[in-house]
DNA sequence: AGCACGCCGACT
DNA sequence: GTCGGCGTGCTC
């Protein structure tokens, strides 16, 4: 078979910035090459070959002089369509990245065995299964009252909603127990399945990805299911991500990449709690799932739906700016959330567990009738400085950043803009001393045995997460984001070491304990109780009404005056000072009102910048950081492998001085 | 990254 | 006179 398309435009799948553009290669007579697939090709020496994907096959190149020959089809699997070529290359431009690094992350790596059976598959006979109504029986996930919405209002093409979800826990046909928040996601699904449309759901750990599958397992058919995680073996993932390339619509569950599955019919993207940090990649170029979802639901003329108990800033802001709509359940039925101060006042630092009395009452009469949940502060937290008369945190006056002490005995600087301090005074009362703030207190299961003397304790942390526990009274010892679910919910909770997690020191971490607060409040019965320990002041009162909105909008309000995101986009430089400085020196000259906080040294000749700009200019700045990152790239080799590190848009650059 | 081309010091 | 140092630049 010859081709009359003697042309293809490859993709190459390198590291190199400097060949992050389209090459043509010739395609040799009867070989069979269509868009998409992979291939090898040549490149500058006939003896070496890269990996790539055919772009497209045309009849005629813009390059003047010989094409070299496509070396190899590697296979006839078309993993890379055109619309995932054009979603990774926005990706890319928005990060200042190369499309090859965002199509690793997008496309798993090929697995022959799993490649050559999906390739034969039409010979393979069909499934019983296959014919019937995917969208079988949806007993459990009916489309609850959502403030006059119905599930076909919120698939409308190209709408964009922040969808708070409902309280509590919900017990599934096969007797899983899962959180109630589960439900209008899995009833959206359902009833774009229905309609012969596909649906992207991404959420953020191990405990939703599961809590989702049993979910969506109970209410639709297999076939209409496909999983994508980075936990999955290999070939699984390859097998699941093919499934997603056919035209047959599907239900996409998965962590990060999922949002690249190449569904064709997209209806809908559902984004879980876009304010975890999990959302984030760490690969280059650190893309966000709320971006790329924001990039795709425009490509695909999709609905996109972020889905939490309580808006991120960044979702907030869109609200508040009417690029989102906010939709609440009409009946919602959360645990009453008790702020309890400390009543007693004995040393809390070698008290064994450090409880108000009223919390402790509440946890002993809950622990009759069924599990209690204890959510503590896991240890160790970078930790700052802080006025030793007041208590209050340190801050820049300059661009209220953190203070640090680079030695010890030396004067306080900036971990931001690098500005040293050499007469600090208190904001607040006037005090002229920082004292290192403490660390967080280990409290230990054991500790918790003598205030509950002859109670059963589970323990889930990290490093062994427990999933689910039973209906019977126990506590449940767990750091924060590894709450078990418990069947029939929690009946209380005790919300500890707030003091600790909101004396965090990072620009996320009211929205983060909010958001953790707010998940562990989730897992209560409505009709339990929530005590909050020793917070007070807005976030108990925020806690207690049920209402974050004010608390948020008075927090987002502050950044839009002091320049901070999700007020402005940010770019974190790192690298050799001698790099670094000519980028911001140029970017800051071409590009009027971007403004530098920085360098500061990271130790070793090494210096980080963060730029801040308006939305309005990231296009233009992200181009041209991009454009200097390859100039740097094909530059002189005595600086290569410590080139600049460019971030885009993490407001944890901003964070610790050791971070990226 | 590789692997070319390119313009200055000690060698058969 | 050449052989070869690796600085600079390109890869269809």
């Amino acid at each position: 078979m010859s081709n009359s398309y003697p042309i293809a435009r490859v993709v190459l799948d390198t590291r190199l910035p400097q060949l992050d553009r389209l090459f043509d290669y010739a395609i040799e007579p009867g070989v069979e090459v269509t868009p998409g697939v992979r291939v090898k090709v040549p490149l500058r020496s006939n003896a070496r070959f890269a990996p790539g994907y055919v772009h497209s096959v045309v009849d005629n190149s813009e390059h003047k002089g010989k094409l070299a020959p496509l070396a190899e089809v590697v296979s006839q699997a078309q993993v890379m369509p055109e619309r995932l070529y054009d979603l990774c290359d926005e990706v890319a431009r928005r990060c200042a990245g190369s499309i090859s690094d965002v199509l690793r992350l997008a496309i798993p790596p090929r697995y022959v065995r799993v490649e050559k059976a999906w390739l034969s598959r039409e010979e393979s006979p069909v499934p019983a299964g296959e014919e019937a109504d995917p969208a079988a029986a949806l007993e459990v996930a009916t489309w609850e009252g959502y403030a006059g919405k119905s599930a076909e209002d919120m698939l409308e093409p190209g709408t964009r909603w922040s969808l708070s979800t409902p309280y509590g826990v919900v017990e599934v046909p096969q007797g899983a127990t899962v959180p109630r928040s589960t439900m209008p996601i899995v009833s959206l699904a359902a009833t774009a399945l229905s309609r012969g449309q596909s649906t992207i759901i991404v959420v953020p750990d191990w405990r939703d990805l599961e809590s989702f599958q049993k979910a969506l397992e109970s209410s639709l058919a297999p076939e209409g299911l496909a999983f994508l995680h980075t936990q999955q073996p290999p070939a699984q993932r390859y097998q699941n991500y093919l499934r997603t390339l056919q035209p047959q619509p599907v239900v996409v569950l998965g962590s990060r990449h999922a949002i690249y599955a190449p569904v064709s019919n997209l209806a809908a993207i559902v984004v879980l709690e876009d304010g975890d940090e999990a959302h984030r990649e760490p690969l280059a170029p650190y893309p966000h799932t709320r971006d790329i979802a924001t990039i795709r639901a425009g490509h695909d003329n999709a609905a996109l739906i972020f889905a939490s108990m309580t808006p991120s800033y960044a979702v907030r802001r869109w609200i508040d700016m009417g690029y989102v709509a906010p939709v609440a359940p009409t009946s919602s039925s959360r645990a009453k959330v008790v702020p309890t101060a400390l009543t007693t006042s004995h040393d809390s630092f070698s008290s064994p567990a450090r409880l108000p009395s009223l919390a402790v009452l509440g946890a002993k009469e809950a622990l009759t009738r069924g599990p209690v949940l204890i959510q503590v502060f896991r240890a160790g937290y970078s930790s700052g400085l802080a006025c030793e008369a007041c208590g209050e945190r340190g801050m820049c006056r300059e661009c209220h950043g953190p203070l640090r002490l680079p030695r010890q005995g030396s004067s306080p600087s900036c971990a931001w803009c690098g500005v040293t301090v050499s007469a600090w005074s208190c904001q607040e009362c006037r005090g002229s001393r920082l004292v290192p703030r403490g660390q967080g207190i280990g409290r230990t299961v054991a500790d918790f045995g003598k205030t509950f003397p002859g109670v059963t304790i589970i323990r889930s942390d990290g490093e062994h997460p427990v999933a689910s526990v039973g209906a019977q009274p126990a506590l449940v010892v767990a750091t924060r984001g590894s709450e078990p679910i418990a069947q029939g919910g929690y009946c209380a909770a005790l919300l500890l070491d707030g003091p600790a997690m909101l004396s965090r020191e990072s620009l996320g971490t009211l929205e983060d304990t909010l958001r953790e607060w707010e998940r562990a409040v989730a897992l209560v019965n409505p009709d339990g109780t929530v005590y909050l320990t020793d917070v007070e002041g807005p976030p108990a009162l925020a806690m207690s009404a049920g209402n974050h909105d004010q608390l948020v909008r008075l927090e987002l309000s502050e950044r839009e005056s002091i320049r901070l995101p999700p007020a402005v986009r940010i770019a974190s430089l790192s690298g050799p000072a001698s790099d670094v400085a000519p980028i911001v020196a140029a970017v800051i000259g071409s590009c009027a009102g971007v403004s530098a906080l920085g360098p500061v040294p990271l130790g070793g000749g090494v210096v980080r910048t963060i730029l801040r700009f308006s939305y309005a200019q990231g296009a233009e700045v992200a181009r041209e950081l991009k454009a200097w990152r390859n100039k740097l790239a094909s530059g002189p080799r005595k600086t290569a492998g410590e080139r600049v590190k460019i971030v885009l848009d993490n407001p944890h650059s901003l964070d610790a001085l050791t971070s990226e």
